[in-house]
DNA sequence: AATGCGGGGAC
DNA sequence: GTCCCAGCATT
């Protein structure tokens, strides 16, 4: 490998510039596995703080695997992307059953494990010679190759991902591929490129064109839906009621939820409390709390101590409702 | 090829 | 407000 070649100038970068993230910290394929299960989608900083705490909880497959859905989800709650927990879970299950898959191949039976999540623990945790191609690589390689495809189409990702390869170091596969990602999350940024920083700037087709900036081509994107909900909180001395959603549920299987006025019976009066936003993905949701008195309980509700919800798998629009409702006004 | 799936941070 | 993040599974 050439030194001032783009793969060898990378990581004489890399090795300099590197954050000091706790997934780097260990060789253990498990732990690199729960880390890229949580970077799927998921920004670096948010994941740092679960990362700890989840390996805390559970620091092997074995452990994972018994571990009850309640207690994985309280540990993945506010992550989103829950179907990943469950993934990882049962990855966890066919781990401790039947060994630590060694190959990206063995690795992408996985559930949950695709492409890039099998290419990055088998170059990571063994050293595997394979691109692992994420958002971060395919920005950086449509600037250093000035690609004009756009990038959610499957022939452009293809290409982009064959130029990663080609200039991927096979005897430090692991710290290309981080490299890689690491360029796009600190230099090569989707917006506003720190080109006077980047150490590959001398390599970059798109820098040298003055394209960086309208780089990568993207589709636009459809416009946000807007809904309105209203949630209710109902107390009984400090017990509030909830209910659990489906454990097999597509859509947040197994989390605790709030009423809404219609899961009410007998036309309660509502006391408004406040409303708030809450935006997911496309939709963006106005969200109108309440409170009121019951004096039967629903089916299908339970009254849960206020004290246990800490531990139990609540999301972050219910916490939101939760803590209107616990503001001074109550 | 399109869509669902969470949530948050940067601008 | 919009964009986009160390994506995957399903249709």
């Amino acid at each position: 490998m050439k030194p001032d070649g783009f793969a060898g100038t990378l990581l004489a970068w890399y090795r300099q510039a590197r954050r000091k993230l706790p997934w780097r910290q260990t060789s253990d394929p498990y732990a690199i596995l729960v880390s890229e299960f949580m970077l799927q989608q998921t920004r670096v900083s948010v994941v740092e703080p679960y990362f700890r705490r989840f390996l805390k909880r559970f620091p092997d497959a074995a452990s994972l695997a018994a571990a009850t859905d309640a207690e994985l989800l309280a540990h993945w709650a506010g992550l989103g992307y829950y179907s990943r927990a469950r993934n990882l879970r049962q990855a966890a299950e066919a781990i401790a059953a039947s060994g630590f898959p060694r190959s990206s191949e063995a690795l992408r039976r996985l559930p949950g494990v695709g492409e890039y999540t099998a290419a990055a623990v088998a170059s990571i945790a063994f050293g595997e010679p394979v691109p692992a191609v994420d958002g971060n690589v395919l920005r950086v390689m449509a600037r250093v190759t000035n690609d004009a495809g756009e990038i959610a189409v499957p022939a452009t990702r293809k290409r982009l991902a064959a130029e990663a390869a080609v200039r991927l170091d096979a005897s430090h596969a692991g710290d290309f591929n981080q490299a890689l990602m690491e360029l796009g999350a600190t230099i090569c940024l989707p917006r506003n490129p720190q080109c006077l920083l980047c150490p590959v700037l001398g390599h970059c087709e798109a820098r040298a064109c003055g394209t960086q900036d309208s780089l990568p081509v993207k589709a636009s994107r459809s416009t946000a839906i807007r809904q309105e909900v209203s949630l209710v909180v109902v107390k009984r001395g400090t017990d509030l009621l909830l209910r659990q959603r489906d454990r097999d549920a597509g859509r947040l299987a197994g989390f605790w939820e709030l009423p809404s006025p219609g899961d009410l019976p007998g036309n309660p009066a509502l006391r408004p409390l406040g409303t708030f936003r809450h935006a997911i993905t496309r939709y963006q949701y106005t969200v109108t709390v309440s409170s009121a008195v019951l004096r039967t309980t629903p089916a299908g509700w339970a009254w849960v101590s206020a004290g246990a919800l800490p531990d139990l798998p609540i999301t972050t629009m219910t916490r939101k409702a939760l803590a209107l409702a616990h503001s001074p006004l109550c």
